[in-house]
DNA sequence: GTTAGCACTCATACACATCGAGTGCTAACG
DNA sequence: CGTTAGCACTCGATGTGTATGAGTGCTAAC
């Protein structure tokens, strides 16, 4: 059996009022539609054909049908409508996003804000991977006898840093002259080139090896680390709670606890392909506490190298058509806000 | 009519099964534990005197009787026998702080994370407030054309940074004796004395008016934030969802609201006085939204200077012998960990 | 002063009837 | 032949009545 015009009509009509009342629909409710202008006789049958080929579920005998994921994937694949955001709304976002702070962090922070409150729904945000990013800078402060604070400044003027030991007797000029040699030798080079950079360093400049030495292997714990907890940041995560799926506490408690654990979130947000929003309907994101959220994401760009990814979860019900419309708006406009600083 | 030893070692006993069942305590209940050696009746009949007295509620007539806000007031001041932690678990926790990253931020949320899963309530801490620390460096690094971040590195390791804009035509050596001028200057001062030593610098320094005054303004400004989001922590957000008061949830979704707001956590979390463990119950914090939790702060040292505060949040029924005992060793541990910093 | 006994209260659980939204099927209709 | 009206049927939701039991307050006896 194939899908003709007129079911692909009443399956859209059928998600359309699912996504807006979370309860299931039933033929009378289409039947009054506009648009749609057949009795709930005939709905019934279609809607019978429908279940058959798997895009509608029944929760029980005498109640309206709900849409399946296999429902969903076909709507946001041929479906859907995307329209465009109001040139206001476009605005209040962009404006909400620079009115902050410059720090790099702050402009993600207020994004992911923005998305949250423009969606209803929670919104995480992956900081851009360090692996990608380039040196353009590197200092080393003296905090206390024999310790000193490493900074790492990136193209991206994302700050990392550590805390070393330094040789005893080493003052602040040394560190100085220090800083600056690395400065020279690493800057610019992206961050997996350091290595072989140092190591070159090491044969040359003797009299420091040891301190060299431990700065080496400080860089390169923070490349194994990927990242720390602050690089993956959450905005609403009390939004869907507001949501019927989610009025039992229990199920409030697993979605939440898999927003605190920000590895997990790393990996859900993880994409392959370019720009363009991607979209992961239920169990099609292998987390079983999510198998019922659907998964929007784009990527960002900060520079040239290295992308970052900001997403939407929501209940499977989600309002795609906005949620991409947001989404898209968001990662042109994320992208062009952390430009400013290349 | 005054408390009497019977009616305080009832009034314990009750408290004490409270806590841990969150259910309305019967006379019968009590008059089984071992300890007290009074029939039902009797217990009764004191039970009707507490309850005239203000120290326990009955949900309805039928059922048994809860402890009032005024009863926890009394068990903290004095009824509670403060136990100590076993030495295994003091050594844990103590593992669970050292074992991170040496980086002050990730020393306070593992410690967050130490505290939440400890107690399985909720914990929040304040970084220590950037007002009372020292400039220890500061350091201006080129990122673009005319655009530069400035890293503020203080006593306590933390470091903040701002992109500014500085004048047309100065390059990264130029920045870089900038940089060393102003540590010189501002070096061990703490950040209020920085303004007046910097008008100082602005006279003798011509050359560079504009780009001191642009700098000086940012400091301002991030002395004045006072701090920003990441400045609190909150771990085991989801901790309170496993006790019964959270079951509805509205209820849930207002308590996590509040851990959203970073300002209001941060309010909330101000306290006087010195380092001892403080305890706010019910509606004694203002918040209507947590006005059946109970909030214990304790406060920590970083350096000689800057204080912090940790806090665990819980239902009014929480174990507050098992959380000041916590609260009290964290507190001693926290401050040990980052004073090796100084 | 303490306790046993007893009537009373009230939330909770359960059984049972009712209601109504919605379906599936069949037959009639254009 | 596709469409629709009619109707019996299903099943969750809602409401009502009753039993249960934990717990109280009061009184009288110990």
């Amino acid at each position: 059996m194939q899908l003709d015009e007129r079911k692909y009509l009443i399956l859209q009509a059928i998600i359309d009022d699912y996504i807006l009342t979370a309860m299931p629909v039933g033929s009378r409710t289409i039947s009054r539609k506009s648009g749609v202008g057949y009795s709930p006789a005939t709905i019934r049958n279609e809607m019978s054909d429908l279940e058959e080929l798997g895009y509608l579920d029944q929760p029980h005998t005498s109640a309206g049908r709900v849409p399946s994921n296999k429902a969903y994937r076909l709507y946001v694949d041929h479906l859907i409508k995307t329209s465009k955001l109001t040139s206001d709304e476009r605005e209040r976002m962009h404006d909400h996003l620079v009115s902050r702070s410059k720090q790099v962090e702050s402009v993600i922070r207020s994004a992911a804000g923005v998305l949250s409150d423009a969606t209803k729904y929670t919104s995480v945000i992956v900081a851009p991977k360090l692996g990608s990013l380039r040196i353009k800078h590197i200092q080393l402060v003296p905090v206390a006898e024999r310790t000193a604070l490493m900074i790492i400044v990136t193209n991206a003027g994302i700050v990392k840093d550590a805390v070393i030991r330094v040789p005893e007797g080493m003052d602040a000029d040394d560190l100085y002259s220090i800083s600056r040699v690395l400065t020279q030798k690493l800057a610019d080079k992206p961050l997996e080139a350091v290595r072989q950079a140092f190591s070159e360093l090491l044969r040359t400049a003797e009299q420091n090896r040891k301190l060299l030495g431990e700065t080496l292997q400080v860089i390169e714990k923070r490349l194994e680390e990927g990242g720390d907890a602050s690089d993956v940041i959450v905005g609403g995560s009390t939004n869907l709670l507001e949501y019927p799926e989610y009025s039992d506490v229990n199920k409030a408690r697993s979605f939440l606890s898999v927003l605190e654990s920000k590895d997990t979130l790393r990996k859900l947000l993880s994409r392959d392909g370019g720009m363009e929003v991607s979209i992961r309907i239920g169990p099609e994101n292998q987390l079983p506490a999510l198998s019922d959220c659907s998964i929007v994401t784009a990527s960002y760009r900060l520079g040239d190298q290295s992308t970052g990814t900001l997403g939407i979860i929501g209940p499977t019900r989600m309002n795609y058509n906005r949620v991409i419309s947001v989404l898209d708006f968001m990662s042109r406009a994320l992208s062009d806000v952390l430009s400013e600083y290349q």
